[in-house]
DNA sequence: TGTGTATGTCTGTAATAGCAGACATCACAA
DNA sequence: TTGTGATGTCTGCTATTACAGACATACACA
């Protein structure tokens, strides 16, 4: 019943791999869940499913959330979260930089980078306006939807670049079709000048601003984003690109392990 | 029957186990290395790391840091963090609290939880001193060692805290021994008061107050902490287990998932 | 009552993952 | 040059594991 029609014959999945797709679907999923619905859910043997939240428990990645069965991500992710975050130091000074944005422009301000081969926003401070604009942390949305996603791909071949988006990516939400000759070619131009805008293609009133921030090697490793309404977008064009290139330089050493 | 002869039987380790091991490892040592060191310094086989480190290469959960060879805690693992951070959701109001305390008591204030089998600093503000006082942030500390380990073991039986705490941890600084007898009946009066106080074990100048944070489930789940000057301690005794338990209070509704 | 679904446990077994160890470089010192 | 250690790759063997599937239980709802 589960049997991969169109596929070759279905691979004996290795434990770690799976083990990490548990923690990805938790993580998306954003709430707990019992180890047989994790399994139905992420397609893999309830038995096995059952083995790995046990081992996972053990060293404390999982934890058990309420008196039966349902487990989520454990603090020992949190502990090597913040270690991550401590040795690539930019979570504070980064917070800082979003906040002067937000007061400057009153506009949206956000911090994005890749998670594999989706763009998310990492951190975020929403602007002054009576109907704010924001968008959900951490949840991955297609790189070619977004201006980041130009930016944070441009140091890649194109090759890679295709290798990397799915191509249903290119499916944009409004239906039509982003050719990725087109969107390479943006990248191209984005990587050039550091900064890429458009009205965004996630809806119809907002524009969008994204400058590169380049870590140790030259690489465009995340980016600083102001969302605007359209109209305001477009009257206060230079003044937000040049807070955004003023607000990357303050973080130009992120990436940089800490001395 | 679990012939459990420990070191006798050379057993070959489980992939997953060895991988946290790894990760752990990172962390700890808050530096990159290459597999080779990772290797020796964890005392496994080096032609297992060397495919461990690739798997969680290939997951994003380890990341190459520089030109070649040496690999780091990797992004996902900061995503994954987050998702803890942000379904506890605590980090937030914690660091308003800290602050709070901080400029309060002019003392360094700290929130703490057990990682595992030690205690460790998850969060600080320091104080306003001519000369601070500071920990590390996630350093690994026995738990008999600190104020705080007292409530964060106070809801466990005897048996499970000697079951949880390494022997060689009634070790204390000074190279005297704690009666872990002596050790549990703190944890007692302490788990009772909500609070524990004592002039520090780990050094000759401080005195620490500690109070205890409950969770869902009635559990000690962190405790906050002030650290000051012994005399200072003394002098404002009462003043800052009254703060502390205010501060405790409004970050009563931790660790009970976002609605 | 039976029937179906959601949940967790346990087993046997083929597939494979972890390991030992050989091999190949490179850097540097003697 | 030779020697020594640190580094990375590759292979084959077998102990282990990921899996299928049986079993057990609880709770629906007809």
């Amino acid at each position: 019943m589960d049997v991969r029609a169109d596929q070759a014959i279905a691979k004996r999945a290795r434990g770690l791999d799976r083990a990490f797709e548990i923690l990805d679907y938790l993580r998306l999923r954003r709430e707990a869940a019992n180890p047989n619905e994790i399994a139905s859910q992420i397609g893999a043997p309830r038995s096995s499913v059952y083995e790995l939240v046990g081992l996972l428990l053990r060293q404390g990645i999982l934890e058990h959330v309420d008196g039966e069965g349902r487990v989520f991500l454990g603090r020992k992710l949190f502990f090597l979260g913040n270690a991550y975050e401590e040795h690539y130091d930019f979570t504070r000074e980064c917070d800082r930089v979003l906040e002067g944005l937000a007061t400057e422009t009153r506009e949206t301000a956000q911090f994005c980078m890749l998670d594999g081969n989706k763009y998310v926003v990492v951190r975020m401070r929403e602007g002054a306006r009576p109907f704010r604009i924001s968008s959900d942390i951490g949840q991955p949305v297609p790189i070619p939807w977004t201006a980041s996603g130009r930016l944070l791909v441009g140091d890649m071949t194109d090759a890679e670049i295709v290798e990397l988006i799915p191509r249903e990516d290119f499916r944009l939400p409004d239906g039509s079709w982003l050719d990725p000759t087109a969107f390479i070619a943006e990248a191209r131009t984005a990587a050039h000048a550091g900064v890429f805008t458009f009205d965004s293609i996630v809806d119809s009133f907002t524009h969008c601003f994204a400058v590169a921030i380049a870590g140790m090697g030259r690489r465009c490793i995340a980016t600083l984003c102001l969302v605007a309404p359209r109209d305001d977008g477009v009257r206060n064009r230079d003044r937000y690109i040049d807070a955004l290139k003023a607000a990357a330089v303050r973080l130009g050493s992120i990436g940089v392990p800490k001395p």
